[in-house]
DNA sequence: ATTATCTATAGATCTATAGATAATGC
DNA sequence: ATTATCTATAGATCTATAGATAATGC
């Protein structure tokens, strides 16, 4: 209902909504946020400009929501992992992969722009206390895991599993035959956080 | 020489035009580069929008010089730290020290604009050939150091130094005791490529 | 004469709002 | 009647250029 687009809907079963949030989550991945305008969106999309407010207040929103989408379901998992896992080795890097997966999973270069300028503005506070939640559950699995001696304390392990599991999208994919990404990045945490066995996970 | 600012010139020996880079680089770290307006960077050093083309051609160029000067100090040390090193482990561990050297000296804040979509842009390429330089040489040490039947390989170890040395101003700063930051990154490098021993270039 | 700055401004945006319109649903 | 869109536009930018001006140096 309501009057039709100026193109064409593609109606895949996504609302318009969702609609936008995609369009605008690959181009705040090629171009940035500021850079990219409400009409790009908007074109992108295959509606006007105007339309856009009556889904979202304005831009802010839309990419407060995309990031806010791309931590949440992580967190929502932590505490099934560390239920499920035997030790807090096997946590960290079962939570390690779980959020590779999550990131990997949702727009790719949207997690670049977590650590970018724009988004340290306090109108994302919301977001950015989510992740901020996360990284202290990385801190925390760290401090049980990190060996006496030692040199990176678990604040600087947190923090590293953190960046490390967001910057995946850069990452080089694994040739075939190489573990895969999100099990060579775990790897690496562990690595970083002194454990030295090559994956607790494997049964 | 020349026409006076409105201003009054601060005189700390400064060229002009390092006081345009000083004040974008903090105003970019803050709010982003597209975010921050010609006038805003003007102001910040005390002189008219106009009068910054002066000295550079566009916005542009600004970041670009930015960047260049970032990675440029770590490149030129490269020969040197390898030449110094006993050993692959060593050169690696120099390495990163040096690299978190040069990120924590430099306007805080810049290496979050590296993978920035914004820098993305072909104009900035000269900066990222750079970068790559610097991205191969920590995968060439690394694939020296990983030891056999360990899961990351040295593409991904490499990729994690060059991040990990680039997120050095997002990571918490060491409590007194506790070994200083480029150590810790250092020392999480080497754990990532599944090098146990607490570090090698302590003597 | 040369230089670094200034003032003024053209032209191109960009965001958000106001109000009209073309659908569907009751 | 309600909804999702549209057209039109106000107001606020922002970048870069043109040309004037106030210093110093020869």
């Amino acid at each position: 209902m309501g009057r039709p687009r100026s193109r064409a809907v593609s109606e895949d079963g996504r609302t318009p909504r969702q609609e936008i949030l995609d369009a605008a989550a690959a181009l705040f991945a090629e171009s940035g946020f500021a850079a990219t305008s409400t009409r790009a969106i908007a074109e992108s999309v295959g509606m006007r400009q105007a339309s856009l407010y009556h889904h979202f207040a304005g831009k802010d929103e839309i990419l407060l929501e995309l990031l806010e989408a791309s931590v949440r379901p992580t967190l929502d998992l932590v505490d099934a992992i560390r239920a499920a896992a035997p030790d807090a080795v096997a946590a960290l890097h079962a939570l390690v992969v779980a959020d590779v997966g999550t990131v990997l999973a949702g727009p790719l270069g949207i997690a670049a722009l977590y650590v970018a300028p724009e988004t340290q503005h306090p109108r994302f506070a919301p977001f950015h206390e989510h992740r901020r939640q996360l990284g202290a559950v990385y801190t925390d699995l760290a401090a049980q895991v990190v060996p006496p001696g030692h040199p990176v304390t678990p604040e600087v392990v947190g923090a590293t599993c953190l960046h490390l599991v967001e910057m995946a999208a850069n990452l080089p994919r694994p040739p075939a035959g190489a573990p895969d990404l999100a099990e060579q990045i775990a790897a690496a945490c562990l690595g970083a956080a002194g454990v030295r066995s090559p994956v607790a996970g494997r049964r």
